[in-house]
DNA sequence: TTATTATAGTTACAAATGAAACTTATTTCA
DNA sequence: TGAAATAAGTTTCATTTGTAACTATAATAA
């Protein structure tokens, strides 16, 4: 007979929760490295990173690929003309379709956060040996396929 | 030299991203549980979880116990009072201080919602096998303790 | 004592987010 | 064809959230 059986769900244990509250104080720490300093959202900035790699791709293709629902690629976007990091026009083919790119002023923001990010990254990484790290892409991976799927 | 040195970030496989993305779906499929049948939000039910399992304390120290910002636990718990799931008074020690607890309600309540989030969680740690389980468990406690000092 | 500081909780305002409706352009197919 | 359905993107409005300021009470200390 367990102790608790009238109070099994605590919070501090409950996955879900633990996954949350790491998340979230890592995602805050990380916007704290450009929001301030740029004045650049977390949504702004991973448009950024997506037109970086992947240039000349439509809002639409930006938000799938990074699994960001449309309006809030839209005002990203928008956003991000305005401060003129990025340059976005309509396709000749297809007039509904964007194609968009970083602006000169856009690539130097994008490649003076890039570090910053990364170097956040690799401080978190970097308390994890090989074994470790192994595990954690290998968990992520099958809880993330679990629940999409 | 590798082919990418100059597109280092790749969101798809930068940590903090995985760990979002992987949060955000867990996060709102617990909340399709019970937020539109029940009409409660995710801090709402995290209060409802802290009074069941500790009756008594303050709006202060369910927030500190949660980790949750004192407006949102001031809101939730004003939100729970008008619903009628939670009662409060002010300690006669400390006129300031809160003195939460569940009402019948709200226990009946938490008492529905309960299995529903514990078979949710269930079935994420049901495709873990023992050692994936402890894997997961290290990890979230190295992250979290590495990022919160 | 009483002036200062600290604490618990709430309120108010601004910014972010989400859902639905809308506009324009393209595709489908009767 | 051209009417209906679909798709890309934007706008609007309601809700949520975050920050700062505020009220009331209690603790501290001059």
């Amino acid at each position: 007979m367990s102790d608790n059986k009238n109070n099994r769900l605590v919070l501090e244990s409950f996955l879900p929760y633990r996954l949350s509250y790491l998340t979230n104080i890592i995602s805050r720490k990380l916007a704290q490295l450009y929001s301030k300093q740029f004045d650049i959202s977390p949504h702004e900035w991973r448009i950024l990173i997506t037109l970086n790699s992947h240039p000349n791709i439509s809002a639409a293709e930006a938000g799938e690929r990074i699994v960001m629902d449309k309006v809030a690629v839209s005002r990203a976007i928008k956003n991000l003309c305005t401060m003129g990091l990025v340059h976005k026009i309509f396709s000749t083919e297809d007039r509904r379709r964007s194609v968009l790119n970083l602006t000169e002023d856009g690539k130097d923001i994008y490649h003076k956060i890039e570090p910053l990010v990364i170097g956040y990254e690799d401080s978190l990484l970097d308390i994890l040996d090989k074994e470790e790290l192994s595990q954690l892409d290998h968990l992520l991976n099958k809880l993330t396929g679990h629940v999409t799927t």
